[in-house]
DNA sequence: AAGGTCGGCAACCGCATGTAG
DNA sequence: CCTACATGCGGTTGCCGACCT
């Protein structure tokens, strides 16, 4: 069964808004509101466009006290720590950032940030496919590495680098060959193996010192005692890890040099710590079905109390 | 000066999700 | 519980100005 369209797309106009459809929007708007919808909005106020297109013109450029342009080092910093962390839930990670929308922060990563970040790498698939071999199932292995998110391999390459940035010994301590590793084992299911993999894995960073990881590494992300096996890779790495769904070759030890070359500009001094990013967090965040997320914006204080300083991109 | 290319950003598209009846 | 509909959201497109040749 087909979705009834919004809108009459023939009849609409579309494209760029005249200062008059804003004018008329936004003195509707800041006198009675959406009245609860959108869909029958523009018919009110003698706008010949659709209601989706009036609530992005207001949530994006007419909604009060939204910022426009010149991120500071700071939100920078929340962008990328928070990316690395949750991938791209751009309305989420909006939230954290006062007067800034979705649209906006999804722009500036794609356009900017990432640039910034992952531009003077090499291309992450053609290392990939340099390495291809065969699985035990005849399946090449640049085919399964065309399945991967390319966020998440995005969100693992960063990680990488912040963490071989905090402490160059950590070269020896590559989260890619950690999900590998771990992959293995539960393929094979040899649950002793996994219980002294994450044994080992704890070990390796008590004795590397904690400070080897701006993600904090004894405890889970809703800031509670690990009591389980399955906290020992750091909260981001597990997020990654879900969303590697077939195998991972690691980055070659070279590869791993070069990216430390590319970021060592990156000030390891300042490492945002997202311990207060939990799953409860994530859940409530990411339900709440608020008409205009100025509301969803109110919150930052109250989510945000754990911050500490975040990565400094320079 | 003219044409081509690139980057930034506003806006659109369509699927996911929530909810009222 | 089911359906229809409104909204939320992330990915994508296309316009436009800046820069390059």
């Amino acid at each position: 069964m087909g979705r009834a369209p919004c809108c009459d797309k023939d009849n609409v106009k579309r494209g760029p808004w005249s200062s008059e459809e804003d004018a008329k929007l936004k003195t509707y708007m800041e006198k009675y509101g959406t009245g609860g919808n959108w869909i029958a909005l523009p018919q009110k106020i003698g706008l010949n466009r659709c209601g989706k297109s009036c609530r992005l013109r207001w949530l994006n450029y007419l909604r009060p006290n939204l910022k426009h342009g010149g991120f500071t080092e700071e939100e920078d910093n929340i962008i990328c720590s928070l990316y690395i962390s949750i991938g791209s839930r751009w309305s989420i990670i909006a939230a954290q950032l006062p007067g800034r929308t979705d649209n906006d922060i999804k722009n500036y990563w794609n356009t900017r940030l990432k640039k910034k970040l992952l531009g003077r790498h090499k291309e992450p698939h053609r290392n990939r496919l340099s390495i291809s071999s065969q699985d035990s199932n005849g399946i090449d292995d640049s085919q399964n590495f065309q399945n991967l998110s390319i966020t998440a391999l995005e969100r693992l390459q960063l990680h990488m680098q912040i963490k071989t940035l905090q402490n160059p010994f950590c070269l020896y301590y590559n989260p890619a060959l950690m999900v590998q590793n771990f992959q293995f084992l539960e393929e094979n299911q040899d649950i002793q193996m996994q219980q002294d993999y994450f044994n080992l894995s704890n070990l390796k960073e008590d004795e590397l010192g904690n400070s080897i990881n701006g993600i904090p590494s004894t405890e889970n992300i809703s800031g509670q005692s690990n009591t389980n096996t399955n906290t020992g890779i750091q909260p981001s790495l597990t997020f990654i890890q879900a969303e590697l769904d077939v195998g991972f070759i690691p980055a070659q030890n070279s590869m791993v040099v070069d990216e430390f070359q590319c970021f060592k500009e990156i000030d390891s001094s300042k490492l945002y710590n997202p311990r207060w990013l939990s799953n409860e967090f994530d859940v409530n965040l990411a339900s709440s079905n608020s008409w205009d997320s100025a509301n969803v914006l109110h919150k930052p204080e109250e989510m945000c109390q754990n911050y500490s300083t975040g990565y400094s991109i320079q």
